[in-house]
RNA sequence: GGCGACGUGGCCGAGUGGCUAGGCAGAGGUCUGCAAAACCUCGUACAGCGGUUCGAUUCCGCUCGUCGCCUCCA
């Protein structure tokens, strides 16, 4: 199995620190305003990743953090007039509950920063031990100079960066491209004692010193947003493996940017579309398809015209599931299928299952993977056309067909059930109606017809006629 | 100024030194009272210019264009 590493700018074969186990930190969101779009891809891309991991047999750790503690927050806070700990907690909640709408699971632990205070209190104090930073005025600096290899994941150069040129005003520091570790508390802001007096976590900090303590030195992967490659992540590194001495996370994956009008997705362009939002108009499915259907290295376009196309891409799933289940309900079980599509599905089977394989493991591919997925449903979909006209289905194969279509949809994060179709339990009008708009037809009142079925599709529901008779659909 | 990514048919979007991506939309057909769903058929795409090669969309160089990072950002 390929990931491509940020570190190396290659793609390289995936080997765990320890075998079989498969740890990763992904920096999640600082709360300080509701989930957009962009902060749903990372959460969703590694969810995906793990279900895939665990679906091959690694035992998986997934670390993601929450920052609830930032200079952001405490600005938001300050606009509210609230405290900056109400807005953290408040934001965190609606991003636990948006992101659990989308029905992938919580990662495995979910550390917050202000709930480690005193394991990065140590990381500071490693650190100015280290000589590799520096108190002044309450804050503590990380002394980029002096950390060898600084810049190797970003590949800037520190001396050729637009920053040198800018000093910021209030701060004292030995260099301008020093970073803090520790903030000397201003007033009113949230604060904890520390040898250097009152302050806050630097923004890297939390981040180094809550994924060596759940996940330990030289930990598999560690992902996030190409926005965070630099500064943040560099200095993760720097801090890491300034007091450990060893390398940090040995493959960075990260995620393209979301764009609306070939413009990145952010809360500072204020071009942001909220998951809520998101969620009142569409499936949940449809954004993780919609995220799915491009690698997820590559820069994605948020248009109604593209999450549409996943909606189509849903629908053609149900679809089939729909078709094969019907099938199948009513199919006797020793009854041979057609012979010459049956073959054709079998073969389908296994060819789906293998370029499925083929293209999760080439750098999750998952626009690959859907594309086999795809072929798997043509063959079901021919599959029951022969069937419909011999009348003959060999139940255990196209029972086979379907349950590795949801096995493998489902590693994605796609579940379809019965609730997408809903044949059973409807509604007592509604059967009546389907038994008049029947009767009409015999009839030959196709006016009347349409208007019993019109009525049934005012009910959420679509009527498909088929040898067997007239079926409902729940329409989304 | 520095670092990096990318330019594929109407659209989205994989991928490859010579062999069908896939989806969406569209056209025609099958089925249907009409639909819906599904199936069949249909599109000689790889920014431009050079180079390497028997052969390049795929490798190299240049040009043009787009985007991201270098400041908070997933």
């Amino acid at each position: 199995m390929k990931f491509y590493n940020t570190l190396t700018r290659n793609k390289e074969e995936f080997v765990p620190r320890d075998s079989g186990k498969v740890g990763i930190y992904v920096c999640g969101p600082t709360v300080y305003g509701y989930v957009h779009i962009g902060n749903a891809r990372p959460y969703v891309f590694f969810a995906v990743m793990a279900r895939y991991l665990r679906s091959i047999g690694y035992e998986v750790n997934l670390v993601e953090n929450i920052t609830d503690v930032d200079d952001k927050i405490i600005e938001r806070a300050g606009k509210e007039g609230v405290p900056a700990e109400q807005v953290a907690e408040t934001y965190a909640q609606a991003y636990l509950k948006d992101t659990d709408a989308l029905g992938l699971g919580r990662p495995d632990i979910e550390p917050m920063a202000t709930r480690h205070i005193p394991e990065i209190i140590d990381l500071c104090r490693r650190l100015v031990e280290a000589g590799m930073a520096y108190e002044t005025g309450g804050s503590v600096y990380f002394r980029v100079g002096r950390s060898a290899g600084y810049g190797k994941l970003s590949g800037q150069k520190t001396d050729q960066m637009k920053h040198c040129e800018l000093a910021r005003e209030g701060e004292s520091k030995e260099s301008p491209l020093d970073f803090a570790v520790w903030k000397g508390a201003k007033p009113g802001e949230p604060s904890w004692d520390s040898p250097w007096g009152p302050g806050r976590p630097g923004w890297h900090i939390e981040c180094t010193a809550m994924s060596l303590k759940y996940l330990g030195q030289s930990f598999d992967i560690h992902g996030g947003g190409q926005d965070l490659i630099f500064p943040h992540h560099e200095n993760e590194i720097a801090q890491a493996e300034a007091v450990t001495g060893e390398s940090f996370a040995r493959y960075w994956m990260h995620n393209g940017m979301i764009t609306t009008k070939e413009e990145k997705m952010s809360k500072s362009i204020g071009n942001i579309f909220l998951l809520r939002e998101f969620l009142k108009k569409y499936d949940p499915r449809v954004l993780i398809l919609f995220f799915l259907g491009s690698h997820y290295r590559s820069p994605l376009e948020f248009s109604t015209a593209n999450l549409e196309e996943a909606a189509s891409r849903l629908e053609r799933f149900k679809n089939c599931f729909w078709k094969a289940g019907s099938l199948l309900a009513e199919a006797e079980l020793s009854a041979a299928g057609p012979a010459s599509q049956g073959e054709d599905l079998a073969g389908a089977i296994e060819r789906a299952e293998a370029e499925f394989q083929a293209e999760m493991q080439d750098d999750l591919n998952t626009a690959g993977a859907l594309a086999a997925l795809f072929g798997l449903v043509r063959q079901i979909n021919e599959y029951a056309v022969a069937a419909a006209n011999t009348g003959a289905v060999d139940a255990g194969l196209l029972g086979r067909a379907r349950d590795l279509l949801a096995r493998l949809l489902g590693i994605l994060g796609i579940e379809i059930g019965a609730g997408d179709y809903a044949e059973t339990e409807v509604e007592a009008e509604l059967l009546e109606l389907i038994r008049q708009r029947e009767e009409a037809r015999r009839a030959g009142d196709f006016t009347a017809a349409d208007a019993a079925r019109d009525r049934v599709a005012a009910a959420g529901y679509e009527i498909r006629d088929t040898p067997q008779g007239p079926k409902l659909v729940k329409k989304t």
